[in-house]
DNA sequence: CTCTGCACTGTGGTATACCAATATGGTATC
DNA sequence: GATACCATATTGGTATACCACAGTGCAGAG
């Protein structure tokens, strides 16, 4: 996950909320943080604008505000997208794969910690993905994990949210190693709705401590 | 179509062929051709990188290839895309999203130049996933659509094919008019896989005389 | 005290200079 | 004649200077 290059940086920062959201950035503010100049900077902040984390407001650059609407379209979305994926996965995949698959599932157990808990649910995720065998399935659904990433961290704070995402994930590997289509699809959307559900009600019940932290969550589109 | 950005000046002449699959492209060669200096070109060709349209070859850019494997991946993930954009439109679109959608199939017919059926089956796909409600959809298969739309070059030049895309371009809209998700998901399918084979069929077809004008259809991937 | 206007500061957008790396082509040597 | 080597040109990557514009705050006039 820790990437050298200017842009995984400026990335980690936003995803870890070492930027806060809606936090105003300029070029040549970041450039002393991240020890680069301002083409560079700039660059990088072009490709984060693409991938959703960096916003433009005006001809000002803000880190993407959280955005409880946004949220919801994005598990539509992305319930079309692991529908799919599974799918795919149950005709196409290697033994091997879906072996790896549950391999990836169970290794959010050993270690409980909630950051290891974010990342290692987004691998399962993205691996289900991979294993479809479609690489543009694969790329949007990386693009929607990213653009869920900051908000999942309310969902990995609570042991027993962590158990229970690690539980989904292995009927998920399961039903997929028993080549059972139907059953796949309906523990992955049962996944994604449990763990919308669970999130909505995290922020409902941190939105207080959130705002205390200078993270506020828009519940309408922020566009214009 | 016209856009006056650099950005869309040189989307527009890879779009348009003008500017040949797996060209090579150098920073300072484009200054002369667009008016415009290194900086902000730098910053298109980034832009163009994240659509698809430019890639890098080493550490150079090319315009990127056409590939058959690529357009198969793309269609079969645009198959999940619009079947998910029917469902949708059928629950949620207006009578007067659903009629201009209907008008849209049918602005095809009175113009038949091929660029105009190109841009009009562009925005008749786009309008339906507009109207399905999910942003995030209408991003993704804007992406796809702009993947594709150099390829999509072949299925209009005959008259037969524009008016086959036509009638089922009206049968998709009618079956949303009349609330119908299962025929209107049936009539997607049937219109993207006819659509694909025909593709398919002018590529084998054409392949000589696309080699002629210096374009090369590549069967296997291309990345590293 | 208030309001108007101006100077200043900071912003992104652009042009350009400089750098290291690499590809190229010619030349000298074997 | 073939090959190895070196000078050179061209590339993308980076740093920086300059520009126009917008927001801000202070000062002066009323």
């Amino acid at each position: 996950m820790t990437d050298q290059s200017l842009h995984g940086r400026i990335r980690a920062a936003i995803l870890s909320l070492d930027l806060a959201p809606e936090q105003r950035l300029s070029e040549r503010g970041l450039e002393p943080d991240f020890g680069a100049s301002r083409t560079p900077i700039r660059a990088a902040l072009m490709r984060l604008e693409s991938e959703g984390l960096v916003q433009r407001d005006g001809k000002n650059w803000i880190v993407a505000p959280l955005n409880l609407e946004e949220i919801r379209v994005l598990y539509e979305f992305r319930e079309i997208l692991e529908a799919a994926a599974v799918r795919f996965a149950v005709s196409r995949a290697s033994r091997d794969d879906l072996e790896e698959l549950r391999e990836l599932a169970n290794s959010a157990e050993a270690d409980e910690t909630p950051e290891h808990s974010l990342d290692a649910g987004t691998s399962f995720h993205l691996e289900l993905a991979r294993i479809s065998g479609n690489p543009f399935l694969e790329d949007t659904m990386r693009s929607v994990l990213t653009r869920l990433y900051r908000t999942r961290w309310l969902d990995v704070q609570s042991a027993e949210s962590r158990g229970r995402v690690h539980n989904e994930h292995s009927a998920i590997a399961n039903a997929l190693l028993a080549a059972d289509p139907a059953a796949a699809e309906l523990a992955t959307l049962e996944h994604l709705r449990g763990t919308e559900t669970r999130l909505e009600q995290s922020i409902t019940a941190d939105r207080l401590r959130l705002r205390a932290n200078g993270i506020s969550l828009r519940s309408t589109a922020t566009a214009q």
